[in-house]
DNA sequence: CAGTGGAACTACAGCCCTGTGACTCCGCAC
DNA sequence: GTGCGGAGTCACAGGGCTGTAGTTCCACTG
């Protein structure tokens, strides 16, 4: 709700700066992403989901995950409490990595048997189920998003150096 | 949609034949439903599908399934297949087994979260997508009968005292 | 009615996956 | 340098099977 404007000019928001900072380290990508820190670090190792910003490199290093990387978390956890495997969302990852774009917003990750797809409408959904082939999983990513931002206002309210306090529900286009 | 019409007077089809005579015996019932038979007695075993007809009740006895159960142990699989975990399955199937009546062939089972639903028309599933929380998994089950039925068409042709041929329900499809 | 063969259930060990706990280790900021 | 916090390691647990070697019961034969 409320003031989520599309201000080309705007000041960076505390994700960004966040993000730009340092990134976000093993413990907190954890607490924002809603997992342990064992589950966090078992993903990393099993290249479920790894820190892009900057990998582990021997005990004593840190790991740095970037914003997207906290949606992906998020997305796995989702998709975990809702009952799925994780063998499965390692496939759907592994399709997903490559092809999720920054228009995270309005789409919802349909999965079907071993195929993943990205699909905005819902006529489409509606289509897929008419001509039902086993069973869909559909998991809305703007709920993730909404989530991760949630989180992160709520655990680490001034970003970085400060910034924009607006959640940043990044509107539509992209 | 097409010919499984409901017929007032017409033959018993191969499988009420089948189930009237004895039921099937746990192999069968496993080859039936696609699954394997340490599948299947695994999950006799531990009460997420057990023999309506008869259980096992030391070695040498001999567990009948019935044809509802042949769906429930397809249902089972095609959730399994979709990636769910059978945990959620066993939730599934409690609140199944009692809200399932005969209507099994319109009917998609709607999963969102921990809650259970018989849903038949999209509408309603085009809306809880459009409230969307958290994944939705959608199972049809019209579908689930159908390979159940070609199934059994395929393996055991004859039913038992053979019956009536015509594949009752498939036809169209296909 | 006893004997027998085989289908089908049972017991049990073992495997893989997904963590979890409890340490140990070590890079980095100070 | 040194200490702190996060990464690494290892052992182990529970779920969900699988494989295999028993055990039984049951139907059929004689």
């Amino acid at each position: 709700m409320a003031s989520a404007s599309i201000d080309p000019n705007r000041e960076p928001n505390p994700v960004e700066a966040f993000e730009a900072d340092e990134g976000f380290p093993g413990k907190k990508a954890a607490e924002i992403a809603g997992i342990t820190y064992r589950q966090l670090d078992y993903w990393a190792r099993t290249d479920l989901v790894k820190p892009s910003l900057a990998r582990a490199h021997g005990s004593g290093s840190r790991r740095r995950y970037s914003y997207r990387d906290l949606l992906e978390l998020r997305a796995v956890k989702s998709l975990l409490d809702a009952g799925i495997r994780l063998e499965l969302v390692r496939e759907v990852f592994a399709y997903l990595t490559e092809h999720l774009d920054e228009d995270v917003t309005r789409v919802n990750l349909v999965i079907q048997g071993s195929s993943v797809m990205v699909r905005t409408g819902e006529e489409e959904i509606v289509d897929l189920l008419r001509r039902g082939q086993g069973v869909l999983n559909i998991l809305p990513l703007a709920g993730v998003k909404e989530e991760v931002d949630a989180a992160i206002v709520e655990l680490y309210p001034e970003g970085r150096r400060a910034a924009d306090e607006t959640p940043s529900a990044r509107a539509v286009g992209e």
